[in-house]
DNA sequence: TTGTAAGCGTTATCAG
DNA sequence: CTGATAACGCTTACAA
């Protein structure tokens, strides 16, 4: 450590450069002097091979790469995190994990690089990373597919309270023949809503039978927009398990030639910038999507600082009505 | 390490695990097996302080958070980068640098935790990193604002040629009063698009008087429009510096009960999906957004490979003709 | 308050 | 082909 070359020891200069503590004001102030000058920035390999922590945290998105940065919840929740991030000491590390290098990432996770992780968007494929919690703190968002036995952490809205609050809203509005559309159905949060749609129109009398599965994506909201159609002309109201499918079924109605909502009434999930973009604003459930990532890097922190934190973390929604129902 | 216990020195495990050679093929099929039947995980500090190599990447956005993921193109650049460090021995760190964690991550750059950076959409206000190269090799996306002395590597379109082709396409049209929405001040390519645009009209006799700067997004481009119509109620023509922002001026002026393009033509940049889900779709320069990521990811991973490789790298654009102009 | 010295878990050099 | 042994650059008791 040339450094040293400031007239002290190495163990003085990292005593001066970090703890601030058990080194005179002088020596500081003179020793960072150096340091400045010289340009030096501390080898972080060795620094957290010494100290056995690395100060970094990894947000890990389980998604192909394009797919989830289409996604304005996710992207608010990857900014919350990072916000939250940005001002602790800790650095992040963003790591979007296609299928393939699951494996890579799981030992890169388990590696010693990071000291914490951060899920976003757990599928049931990915269940490795439910026993991450093995070897490093984990906090997830979204109720992860599994209940382990250390459980893990998470954040997550109601999802089955909020999808009947939103069926039960197309049922106030006179709809008889609800359908929705699903996100993934290896997700918790995707299988959560429509379990809340089920349930309200069951309780309302009616059947529960017109499902189309999505994934999220405009793409495949819009297929299954379009099947469902097809199938059922008499269709009069959608819930859709987020905001980006809802956009692209009023898009699929309003082509179809329905209008929205006289003919079709439709609710979304997230109240995310698709919401109000959609060719009809949507009316949909709000998810505080950015403090989600906030509360989970808070969370995540408070576990690394040694605190005691509650396994689940549950966040509001509510109705948020524009015009599309 | 543990996997000694395999009946082998530490020597013999290494080279097991990473090199295949120097090594016995039973050696390594009986290391390996024990390996993985014990769960190991190498540590990657240790790793990288004993070779002083981090076989990490790390891709930087300087943009504060939700901004830079809202936009199609940086999307797809980040996309084309993922996947072509996927099937590479190395390890992709996605960082959105916010402007206030900037010293931050110069730190972490220079720490030697990643072997190699690629950085998209510089400004100039972030010019340090102009100068990273000299600490750890670096590509752009995106002509650099500043020709450094070793000259940083970059892959970028032609991008005053591709404006001067839209505002062209514009004249050809027989529009007269054409506008351009420009992207930051600071950003080089934001600056060679308005050169661009400049030179054709000039060149075609007109006054190049009407610019707006914008900011890439949608907000921006929206405001930015108002602006230019309450000031030139006679614009006939607009070229926007990317689509976010053409789509953003189409709404503007659809609002403003202008029609596009009969009233006024405009005419985007990237041919992004914000060119389709424009409420008119637009005629816009097309950019191989993530072809460019890969290009990135190709021309880093060569260099740390101790090949030679070019400067700089152009990459293709042209007229992609549809509803808006 | 500062120095000394022993690691941290790997790789790499050099013998054997 | 394999085993010792010395780094890698830093932190951290323990002494001074």
């Amino acid at each position: 450590m040339v450094a040293a070359e400031a007239g002290v020891t190495r163990s003085t200069v990292s005593r001066a450069l970090n703890a601030e503590r058990d080194v005179s004001a002088a020596t500081i102030a003179h020793v960072r002097e150096v340091a400045a000058r010289m340009g030096y920035v501390p080898n972080r390999a060795a620094k957290s091979l010494a100290s056995a922590r690395s100060m970094a945290i990894a947000l890990v998105i389980p998604e192909p790469g394009v797919l989830a940065l289409a996604d304005p919840h996710l992207v608010a929740v990857m900014a919350g995190v990072s916000r939250r991030i940005e001002d602790s000491d800790y650095l992040l590390n963003l790591m979007v994990a296609g299928d393939s290098e699951n494996a890579k990432i799981m030992r890169y996770l388990t590696s010693g690089v990071v000291d914490g992780v951060l899920v976003a968007s757990q599928h049931s494929r990915h269940d490795a990373l439910l026993h991450l919690h093995d070897l490093v703190p984990v906090v997830f968002s979204g109720r992860p597919t599994e209940v382990t036995d250390p459980p893990n952490y998470f954040i997550d809205v109601d999802n089955a309270r909020a999808a009947s609050v939103a069926a039960n809203h197309l049922l106030s509005l006179g709809r008889r023949r609800i359908a929705t559309i699903t996100g993934p159905e290896d997700m918790a949060a995707a299988g959560d809503r429509t379990d809340g749609w089920r349930a309200a129109l069951v309780a309302a009398g009616l059947p529960a039978d017109l499902v189309g599965v999505g994934d999220w994506t405009a793409l495949g909201g819009a297929a299954a927009m379009r099947a469902l159609l097809e199938a059922h002309p008499d269709i009069d109201g959608v819930f859709a398990a987020n905001d980006v499918m809802a956009a692209a079924a009023v898009s699929v109605l309003l082509d179809a030639g329905r209008s929205v909502p006289s003919d079709v009434a439709v609710v979304g999930f997230d109240d995310s910038s698709a919401a109000l973009s959609a060719r009809v604003p949507l009316t949909t459930m709000s998810q505080p999507s950015e403090h989600t990532g906030e509360q989970m890097a808070d969370l995540l922190l408070r576990i690394l600082a040694g605190e005691d934190v509650p396994i689940s973390t549950v966040v509001e929604s509510h109705l948020v009505r524009r015009a599309s129902a």
